[in-house]
DNA sequence: GTAAACCTTCCATAACAGGAGAAGGTCAAG
DNA sequence: CTTGACCTTCTCCTGTTATGGAAGGTTTAC
């Protein structure tokens, strides 16, 4: 298989199959004569682990430290597990901070709705965006 | 007031307020003879009004086109309401991206702690990556 | 007189996952 | 034989936002 019909059966760019290889992601290739890669179904099956493992929010760093485990022969389960708790915290973290972001912004367009434009005045810039008591 | 004195009463650094002066953020102050920048209690104001806004989440170019009304002398009021509906919109966007990051963060985790490493293969490189069952 | 504060301008950074274009080699078909 | 669809490597660019850094020069303050 060379690279356009991996490009074709994956649904990724040949650009970024060839990026991968420099990342680590994917092994590199043997060529034929000519120098072109050639590729099996093993780097097809490579190339969806990469993209399930994407789905779950880790970085292409990441999911090559799980495949740079595996090539060494160790199962990375553990490694992973730990991954994912890392990133669910990660995304906990975010969360929340969305969280009090959206309840800031929700006070702020309670507050521009009750408040009167003609109140505001040049040196405040705008009357709305002022410090929200803390709640 | 000069550079120094703003930054030390606002607490941005001086690389800040200039910078903010070339995006518009702050007017172009007057000059004393010697080529300083010389600031008012205005300039004060206004960057404790861009970090009201930045808390917001408001970007600085979006502070800046609140700026320019006020300075074109139109009250900012409903450019504002309009700019913190949008930005809640964003924020419960991402919100819900992440919500649904986390659900499925929170089944690969429990998978991880049921599945046996014993069973992971090396044409899987991990059989905890793998796709949900769409819930 | 020397250190601190100011001036300008251009460039770099983080963090991520690629994309763009150039310049060229190779292979099948018509 | 030539055209078009592949392939190769190389190096830089993109977008996003808000600064930070370094270089090189003048002015002020003690």
């Amino acid at each position: 298989m060379r690279i356009g019909e991996l490009a074709a059966a994956s649904g990724h760019p040949t650009r970024t199959i060839r990026f991968y290889e420099t990342r680590g992601l994917l092994p590199e290739p043997t060529r034929s004569t000519n120098g072109y890669r050639v590729y099996t179904g093993a780097d097809a099956d490579r190339l969806e682990f990469i993209r399930n493992a994407q789905t779950a929010g880790l970085t292409l760093t990441e999911i090559a430290s799980i495949i740079h485990l595996r090539d060494a022969g160790t199962a990375p389960c553990s490694h992973v597990n730990q991954l994912l708790d890392a990133k669910l915290a990660d995304v906990q973290q975010r969360l929340d901070q969305l969280t009090e972001l959206r309840s800031e912004l929700q006070a702020l367009v309670r507050r521009g709705r009750t408040l009167d434009p003609e109140d505001c005045t040049t040196n405040d810039i705008c009357h709305i965006l002022r410090p929200l008591a803390p709640t």
